[in-house]
Order: C-alpha cells, then sequence, then structure tokens
DNA sequence: CATATTTAGTCCACAACGTAGACTAATTCG
DNA sequence: CGAATTAGTCTACGTTGTGGACTAAATATG
C-alpha cells in the first residue's frame, strides 16, 4: 500500500501542492506561494516555472499592487491547455460535458432519449458518437483531453468499468468502460458518488457532506474530508434501501418498507396520483404543488417524512456536515425540505447538538457530468509531474 | 491540509515503510526489504541501522538459511524498548494495559467498580492512580512508554480530550484529557472506536469491517482500509440510534423506536426477565439460555433481529465487508448471531450477492483499552523519526 | 527628482537522501 | 577447495530542496 518515496516521488507531490494552491487561491504570486506551501521561494519559482512549461498555469498580466516593493506576478490555473469529459448515461438522457482544468465548463451536449428502450450496445453507441463529437470539438480549440469519466445509475466495478446491475435501466453486467473506447482513459463511477462530488466542486457542496440523488432509485455520495467514501467494495450509499419500517411496502430489493418505497420517484408520483409520470415529468408535479394539489402535497409530506427517518439513520452513522438534495428534490425542496428537516430535528437534536443544515443541489442534472469531468482533472491536480511527461512525449520533445 | 515534502519527510516516510513491512511480515532480511519496498539494498541498509539505533527494531539471531548464498540477517520489531499504555474508562470498570510495540501485552490492570456512583473527578482520580502504577511498572522494566489512549463511553472531542456527553455515565464536558495527567501525550476516543481498532490490530478485524459494540448504549466503530472512519465531527458509528421502527418505543435520545430500544443492555435484560441485571450480569443470561429460558430466547430473537434490521442499514450505506459483535453480543453471539445473519440475509441479499458475514469478537472487554494503546504505537510506526529525536534528547545525547 | 526602503524573483553553493554498481562477506554446491 | 550465489557495505553520483546573496522593480521620503 505505501509507497516507497525518492526524489521523484517528492517533487512530484510538492508540484501537485502548488498547484493545488493555486486552483484554491485563484491566484497567487511565487512569493505568496511560498508562503502558504512552506517552501523556499527558490523552490516555488522552479516549480511554477516546470508547471508553466506544462501549460497547467499562466501568469496572469496582472500585478499585485497597493503595497510597496516590486509586485509580484500572480499565476493561475490555465483552463487552455488541459481538460476532461464527463459523461452521464442516465435513464432517460446521455450528457457530455467538456470541461477545463480552470473548472470552466466549455461544451454541453445534451440527449433526451429513453435508454430502456433500446439496447446497452446501442446506448453506448450513442454516447460514444457524441463523446467523439465533444472530444473532436474540444481538441480543435486546442485543448488536450486527458481522460473521461462516466456516470451510471447503478453500482459499478470501478477497476474493470463494468456496470453490475443498473435495475433502472434493466442492465447487468455491461462492460461499458471497455465498451465505449474513446481514445482516452476512462474512469465508470456510480451517478450519485459523481453527482456528490459535482456538487464538491461546481456547486454548494463544502468538504463534508452527504448528497442525495432522487432519481428513480435514491442514492447517496458521500464526500468526507473532500473524497469520495466507496465503503469496502464500493457499493456505500444506497440510502434508497436504508429502512424506513421494517415491516412496511415490498420493495424490488427484495426487503420491505425501503425508502426507495416511500420516497423514490415511481412512489412518490403514484402517491401524487400521477398516473403517467414519465409522460408528465417532475415539472408537472412541480405545477399541480403550485395549484395547491392535495394529493401531491400529501405526497411531499409522506416522501420528507421518510427522507427524514432514512437520513436520521445516515447521520447517525456517518455523521456528515451538511445533508444536499438533489434529483427531483431539487425542484420539490419548496415542499419537502421543511418536512426533512423537521423529522431529522425531532430524531437527532437532542443527541447532537442540532441536525445538519439541509441543502439544495444547484446543479440539475448536471451534477454527475461535472463531477465525472472533475473527478478526472482531479488526478491531474494529484500528479502534474505524470501528466507533463505525458504531454512532453507526445506533443514537443523538449517543451522548453 | 496537504504538506510540502522535503527530505526529512522523505526520510521519515521510508523509515515508516521499512518498519512497517518488517511488522507485516513478522521479520526479514535488509535484501528482502528492499525487494518489498523497492528501496535499494544501500538505503534499506541505512534506514535499517537508524531503526536498530533508536531500538525499534532488533537483529534475531537466527538467519535466513537453507537456500545457497551468504545467509541474511534477520530483523523484527522489537518489544523492548517502546511501549503505550491502553487505558478504558467505563460505567463499572477501569482498565489499563501496557502494550509493547511488538503488540505483546506486558502488563494488565482491572478494576471492578460502579462510575455512576462517583464524581467524575474522583473516577479519573481512580483511573490516574491504576495507569501511574502501570507506568511506574513498565519503565521499572526498561520499556519507554511513549504515550496513552483512553476509551471512554461516549463521544470525544478528540482534539481536546473532552468529554461531551457520556450518557451512560451520566458525565457531561468532562475534560478527562487534561485532568488525568500522566506526564505523557493522551488521546481520548470514544469507545466503540477503539475496541474497532483493538479488533482491527489484536483482534479478528480485517482491514474493513464495521464493529458493534453492546453495551447499554450500541455504538459502532467503522475500519475502512484499516483506519478508523470517524465522520465529519467525530460522531459517526451512532448504531443505537439508528431508526428499527420510527414510531417504536420512546428512546432517551428524543427519538423513537432507536435500535437501542430493542437490542440495548437495558432492553433486552427487561425482555430477557431479569430484574436485576446488574447483580445477576450477563453470565447470569448466559445460564438462562443454556437452560433453554423461553423468555431470554425469545428476547435474544428480538434483539437480534432489530440489530439484523439496523445492520442492513448500515450495511447499505457505509459497505463494511465483515461485521464484528462485541460486548454482550460477543457471549450471547450463539444464540443471537443465526437470526442477525438471516435478517441481513432477507434484507440484503438480492442487491448485493450476499450479506457480509457476521463475526464474534475474541476480545471480550479489553478490546478498546487494547485498541487504544494500539492507537499510541501505530504513531510511532507512522513516524518512527519523531520518535527516535525524542529517545536522544531525552536518554543518551548520541545513541550510537 | 534622487535615494532609501521594501518586496519579488533568481542564482549559486551546499546539504540531504536515494541510486547504481563495485566490492567484501558468508554460505552451499560440486 | 574453488565456483557460484546471495547478503550486506562502500563510494561516486544524481536529484531535489535550502539558505543566503544578489538583482529587479516598485513605493516612500526628503
Amino acid at each position: 500500500m505505501a509507497q516507497a518515496v525518492r526524489h521523484d516521488a517528492m517533487r512530484a507531490r510538492n508540484l501537485s501542492l502548488v498547484l493545488r494552491e493555486v486552483r484554491t487561491h485563484g491566484s497567487l504570486t511565487r512569493a505568496s506561494l511560498a508562503e502558504v506551501t512552506g517552501l523556499t521561494k527558490t523552490t516555488v519559482s522552479k516549480l511554477v516555472g516546470d508547471l508553466l512549461d506544462a501549460g497547467l498555469v499562466v501568469e496572469t498580466g496582472a500585478v499585485r499592487g497597493g503595497e510597496r516593493g516590486r509586485p509580484g506576478v500572480e499565476v493561475r490555473v490555465s483552463g487552455d491547455r488541459v481538460a476532461a469529459l464527463g459523461l452521464e448515461l442516465n435513464v432517460d438522457y446521455l450528457a457530455v460535458r467538456v470541461v477545463d482544468l480552470a473548472r470552466r465548463v466549455r461544451l454541453r451536449l445534451t440527449q433526451t432519449v429513453d435508454n430502456r428502450l433500446s439496447e446497452p450496445l446501442d446506448v453506448i453507441g450513442d454516447l460514444r458518437r457524441l463523446a467523439l463529437s465533444a472530444l473532436a470539438q474540444a481538441e480543435g480549440t486546442g485543448l488536450r483531453v486527458v481522460g473521461a469519466g462516466l456516470a451510471v445509475p447503478g453500482p459499478v466495478d470501478v477497476e474493470s468499468g463494468e456496470i453490475h446491475n443498473a435495475p433502472n435501466l434493466g442492465w447487468r453486467n455491461v462492460p461499458v468502460g471497455t465498451a465505449l473506447d474513446l481514445g482516452v482513459p476512462i474512469r465508470v463511477e456510480n451517478e450519485a458518488n459523481l453527482a456528490a462530488l459535482g456538487e464538491l466542486w461546481f456547486g454548494v457542496g463544502r468538504a463534508d457532506f452527504l448528497y442525495v440523488s432522487g432519481e428513480i432509485g435514491i442514492g447517496a455520495g458521500l464526500v468526507v474530508n473532500g473524497a469520495l467514501f466507496r465503503g469496502a467494495r464500493g457499493f456505500a450509499g444506497e440510502l434508497g434501501h436504508v429502512v424506513v419500517t421494517p415491516e412496511g411496502p415490498q420493495c424490488r430489493c427484495g426487503a420491505r418498507g425501503c425508502l426507495e418505497q416511500y420516497a423514490g420517484q415511481d412512489a412518490f408520483f403514484e402517491a401524487a396520483g400521477d398516473r403517467s409520470p414519465y409522460a408528465h415529468g417532475i415539472d408537472a408535479i412541480v405545477a399541480q404543488l403550485e395549484h395547491g394539489d392535495a394529493a401531491t402535497l400529501a405526497a411531499c409530506d409522506k416522501a420528507g417524512w421518510a427522507l427524514g427517518v432514512a437520513l436520521s439513520s445516515a447521520i447517525n452513522l456517518v455523521d456528515p456536515h451538511t445533508i444536499v438534495l438533489g434529483g427531483i428534490y431539487a425542484p420539490l425542496f419548496p415542499w419537502i425540505g421543511g418536512v426533512v428537516a423537521e423529522t431529522m430535528g425531532g430524531r437527532l437534536a437532542q443527541l447532537r447538538a442540532q441536525a445538519p443544515p439541509v441543502e439544495v443541489s444547484q446543479l440539475g442534472s448536471e451534477a454527475a457530468a461535472l463531477g465525472a469531468a472533475g473527478q478526472v482533472l482531479e488526478t491531474v491536480v494529484a500528479d502534474p509531474a505524470a501528466l507533463s511527461e505525458r504531454l512532453t512525449d507526445r506533443r514537443d520533445p523538449a517543451p522548453r
């Protein structure tokens, strides 16, 4: 597990440290970098030089003025050289995003289709076409796409890139990772996990929170200290099958009274009296709520209560700092947020000083694709030296 | 968070790596250390030399023979120089253990008292006396006690060493860490967390498991990849307040239907028809079970079922590899293990290939104290250089 | 407006540490 | 007993960070 540290590893780490500090501060001079990292000015200068050569940071013309003394030249993360592809394959849409190292979204391609009606390989083909088009466009503007992340609705074997079992798509053991074959490395991951990371890097998430993804299934992504918690086998976060009532309604997972049976999309739509939810969608539900429809309001109460109960268990077990509600719970937030918080408060307030605050995701359905791209960019920041080598090998033999 | 790496940090890490490999392999020659770490023979020789000087490893007279060529001299972790103190302050006993770096228990002191009857400071005084006596004995045999760990029943602020709220003791905001004042650094931590670590290092635990501590309260310690999972605020693992039935019996935490109301020691003893549980204790219950007492058997079924329900939620959320039952569940295992596993299997088998196996703790009430000592020893292995400095400063000015 | 002061960034000699390969030591095999 | 083999040490060297001197470019001061 632990690896021997040699000079190159030392260098790689310090390079990463500098790049990370530049990113968190927006832009920094070499002098202030020396201060925040604890490295000497000399070392920082050398490291920044390498990052400039690799195109990962750029000097802003701007200069820190105001005080006296020679003004420093600030550097910031460059968004013009390196980018990543974020993909999402979900039940009713495909999404592709190109995000640069500065975390700006450079390209958005979305396609609405009911993927349950097609064969897995056809769906993957559609996504591949979309992704390749995005790749070509990105590389046309001079961006080097260093990798792709793919979000899928269900547990995944991250090593092999295989979908184990995506009940909402009806897929089993589909090797999406290898089938996509984009010419860049692909990392496949659960949608809820990537949405959580999306929220961390592009949304309201802070370093510690539990993201709740309300789709047909209910998933959760736990972010602890800025990193995803995946559990021993990578199946952590199955909030949808946390017990609400042990002898409650039968769930398709084989158990009874799982959260999904109270607050899942299907159960919720049915409780709201909508018999053709996929025709009307969540917007119709919101419209009903805005008109004060009693059945729909009652459905919100029920779902919110169940969510509050399941989240209470989750909070007792994993102690997140904040809860972030995404998926269908985001548009429903005005009608369920209160019940969720109240239920949680009633169950938790005495043991803890207070229950964690409940917030809404702002990213909509984009969260997972952004998280997928962000995850790839994270690997670049974690080891800029690896990329720099790759860049020099593939492009100019001697960049300096 | 991330720190700059300098030459000394590189060295510290490699020193730690070598020591860790020696420990996991029991004993190793320099040559095989070079192989497993990837460092060169030269470097390993130097590092091993330093560890020998610091007294953290010793050369076994024994030599790896059999093959041809010059036989290598094996080194193993030395238990004769460095040790740690493991303390537990619980409701009905105080425990002190001295454990050496080779993880051998050198001294056991246990005192049975009902600590709810005394003032916190008096209890701390008792523990202090016990600990100082153990310290003196240990140092008398030439061991250097580098620190102490203290397990307490309830959530703790690890930074300040303060007990927030230990409902079973009736303590609130007691600064145990500073009050103990042993002359060595003290780390205070939740009993369930330390028992989990005890199980990891001294018992049946492997790298990923959820330890369940059945005491008056029910706690859990989650070990992921060999490290404790503490959550954002350090309050993770409150398994006792996971929901079993949302509208069930009132719990002292303010909620209803928490696991503790079904499987906690008080609820269980009451269901077993024992009106004076503290007089008879768990042994009396086991005797009743061995005689086939119907009420007690029924109490086991109920507690086991509730435990299975709560663990199902926990497994869905954090995906541990294994469940380890400790506390009162260890002696009760023959009568509840089956129900727990069945309940979990019924709820989990379909979504996962199979529910995690359920095992029994073998350490009894010693787990937390051993984990507490082990945690201190871990800091030594993680940074032997820090200790080596301390040793040279305090003992011989120039040990070599 | 010239000079002192201050801060940024670079340069150079040096120290710490790991590497590579030669070398010595201690065994077994034939 | 010598060749082969493996363990461990020694020495020259390469990489990387350090520390302080030095240069650069701004503001403050008289």
